[in-house]
DNA sequence: GTCTATACATGGATAGAC
DNA sequence: GTCTATCCATGTATAGAC
């Protein structure tokens, strides 16, 4: 009985540096979204990645390299999950559909929520900042791309900046994301509002020819050309 | 010198505990623009304020009570602030531009900031939640008391619902300012963005009686009546 | 009402054995 | 690549003197 072997639990778990990363990635994710960024400890995400506390500081360097990384994984998959969505939107009134059916979806995974925890923690510190911007920038990138198809030959493409314009509705959303964690109904009559935004948008885009003109030379006037 | 009085440092300042109250949400209010949610404890928010750290606990019970308290004093004293220009907005371009200039003033201020961060953290505090709602909406409240005036009367008034426009409004805004946070040239083409959104809603309100017979009739369709 | 001192928990990060 | 053990900083909160 001398020979016997050691308890499991003292034994190294053999397993590939990759893994692991994964892991710790995975549960990043899962802590952030229950418990916030002040619920994120190294300690919290090795415990729920089942992975020794100090595989951190090896794989990832600090805490800040573990966020970053994580969340920018996190948002890569998000966004190809949704990319052919974003393909197939003809109008405003379908991005705001898309943006709908988003919201409630990623609320219940919480992956638009833990960029808003990202968000909120980068503002003080600059570590954050960068990773935060790059992979909030994937979500607007794809917007931007939609928002320019949709408005090439419009008459109101003079006065609009996709560019602005997606930047502009992915903080927006992010700010909903936050109400609808103090306020669920309040977020909800939001949306509603939202949505009937974008059906007296859809209306200016469908005028008759009279009307177009209209727009057009008004529309010139308030871009001041 | 044997009955030379004791060093000053260790002297009770004799003060009102109102006053050492107000010294300690203003601290509070600083700590969190500068430092974020993370960086506000008791004793950085303590020493801020020139302040014995238990005293926080004495007159606030916990910090989520000294975190409530000081964020709705603050915020009910921007809101006042701003009441008046509010109350002068005659059009929703007008309405965007109390609006970027309050987030250009607030922003150095950091006053809508520490709400975001607020928001944040309430998140994953219920604690907090029920406070920070609580703050945002004393916003909502000023924001809906104008949309309702701006649309009484107009041809859009079917399909606007000034309550929950608000709340988008509001909670637009925290995004940009969070948005801002991480990418101030992004945040700045945004605001640019929605600038020109106002502009265009605008046209829709200044239509010809033609035009305007075609909206309304349009815009109950929209509305499904 | 204010102070000092302190108990106690949690967190980031590292050293060194395996 | 993984583990245990540990250092040290920081945080919340309380006790008890003044």
């Amino acid at each position: 009985m001398s020979d016997a072997e050691p308890p499991p639990a003292a034994r190294a778990k053999r397993r590939s540096g990759a893994r692991t990363r994964e892991l710790l990635m995975e549960a990043t994710i899962t802590t952030l979204r229950e418990h916030g960024v002040s619920g994120t400890s190294a300690r919290s995400v090795a415990a729920t990645a089942e992975v020794n506390q100090a595989l951190i500081f090896y794989h990832f360097g600090d805490m800040v390299g573990l966020l970053g990384q994580a969340c920018q994984q996190a948002t890569e998959q998000r966004v190809a999950h949704y990319r052919e969505e974003f393909a197939t939107v003809g109008s405003l009134q379908e991005l705001l559909e898309v943006g709908r059916r988003l919201h409630e979806r990623e609320r219940a995974e919480g992956n638009v929520a833990v960029l808003a925890q990202l968000l909120g923690a980068a503002q003080t510190d600059p570590a954050l900042a960068g990773v935060t911007a790059d992979a909030l920038n994937l979500w607007v990138a794809e917007i931007e791309a939609v928002l320019a198809r949709l408005f090439q030959g419009s008459p109101l493409a003079p006065v609009i900046d996709p560019a602005g314009l997606a930047r502009a509705v992915a903080a927006a959303f992010v700010g909903l994301e936050l109400y609808e964690g103090v306020d669920a109904a309040g977020a909800g009559s939001a949306l509603d509002a939202l949505d009937q935004l974008g059906a007296l948008l859809n209306l200016a885009e469908q005028l008759g020819p009279l009307a177009r003109r209209t727009v057009r030379s008004r529309v010139r006037k308030a871009a001041g050309k």
